[in-house]
DNA sequence: GTCTATATCTCGATAGAC
DNA sequence: GTCTATCGAGATATAGAC
């Protein structure tokens, strides 16, 4: 690796640190170039300008930081109990989307989204890539006559909003929000409790 | 009123257009001051500082903007069709809350809940009076024998996530994003019979 | 490509007159 | 209470040397 690419990894680890830490505008170039020990005039040969910076840094954070659960998901449709797979499922996803760096990218995000619109449409392709591994699992579930999901799509939006996204919710406006012992396990389960008995074959 | 308290609205009024188009680090006390047609010291002598100004006048946004659906929700149980009354009243819950005023304001929020958490809490219990109603609205249903649901709250929550923050979840990450004819109807409904399916009596 | 140094501007906040 | 005028700090961006 040259120098200058040593350089351009280094500034963009500072940048993420910093917007993350403090926003768009609260975060400074000349802050972000100290934090990667170089001076402002590289940040701005590599990058061009702030905004720049911003998209290319925090977009490429999005797409690489993303856990993909496709995995996990594909034992969902052959587990002798759907049900605890559903919910294991469900759960490491959970865990994931609770983590305190994805929330603070979301709420950044979030926030600057008029400015960065094209962050939006990363955040919904990225995410849609696991809700693709559970279409997968529901279409194959289906098939196999131990569920009746004729729209596989429209279900796991109702599945993930009970659980993932309810949970998600809680978060995002209450940072601190602590979870009672059991209570994310009994949201899951209770959101995976009503998707069966409303999905149930018969 | 007197001038001043003419000069306090001036600012409230021209603070949260600020505020909301640019975010909390973009707006500027001069800009603000300039929009009320004030100088910068009235400001400071009304509001102390721009932390002070912010927390002020978004809190007070948030509470007098909010959309009491009470009066609604407590037509459900007596309704003749209550799934058409529960469509209904969700429809109107995501009309509310797809507004863009209410989209951008959420979403200022969001992404200053790191400097003040305090917004967050507001939030949370200005949300909490509409799920209230619904709480009720399941409560007297339940009693009625129509439905089966040992956990109201638990239920409302269920319910809303399917439909009213499904909804909202997308336009929050693409502000620019067109339901299709019908699209949010569809979302509402399958939503609630999702929901009916699984709290059915027996 | 990368640096030092700086131009230019705007920010939040305040002193002092009225 | 409200104004004009201004302070000091810190912002983005760049010129020019190497």
């Amino acid at each position: 690796m040259s120098a200058s690419e040593r350089k351009r990894a280094a500034i963009t680890e500072a940048a993420i640190g910093e917007f993350v830490e403090r926003g768009y505008a609260g975060a400074s170039v000349d802050a972000i170039a100290a934090r990667a020990r170089v001076s402002k005039p590289t940040v701005y040969s590599h990058f061009g300008n702030k905004e720049r910076l911003f998209l290319t840094v925090i977009g490429g954070y999005l797409r690489d930081g993303y856990t993909d659960l496709g995995p996990l998901a594909d034992r969902i449709a052959e587990a002798p109990d759907p049900r605890a797979a559903l919910i294991d499922f469900l759960g490491s996803w959970v865990e994931v989307v609770l983590r305190e760096d994805v929330m603070t990218l979301r709420r950044l995000v979030i926030g600057e989204i008029d400015r960065f619109p094209q962050l939006g449409q990363v955040w919904a392709q990225v995410n849609a890539t696991n809700d693709e591994a559970l279409v997968r699992a529901f279409a194959a579930l289906h098939k196999k006559g131990a569920l009746d999901v004729p729209r596989p799509r429209q279900a796991v939006r109702q599945l993930t909003a009970m659980t993932v996204d309810a949970a998600q919710l809680i978060r995002t406006f209450r940072p601190a929000y602590e979870f009672d012992e059991g209570e994310l396990e009994e949201l899951v389960s209770s959101g995976v409790d009503v998707f069966l008995t409303a999905y149930a074959r018969g």
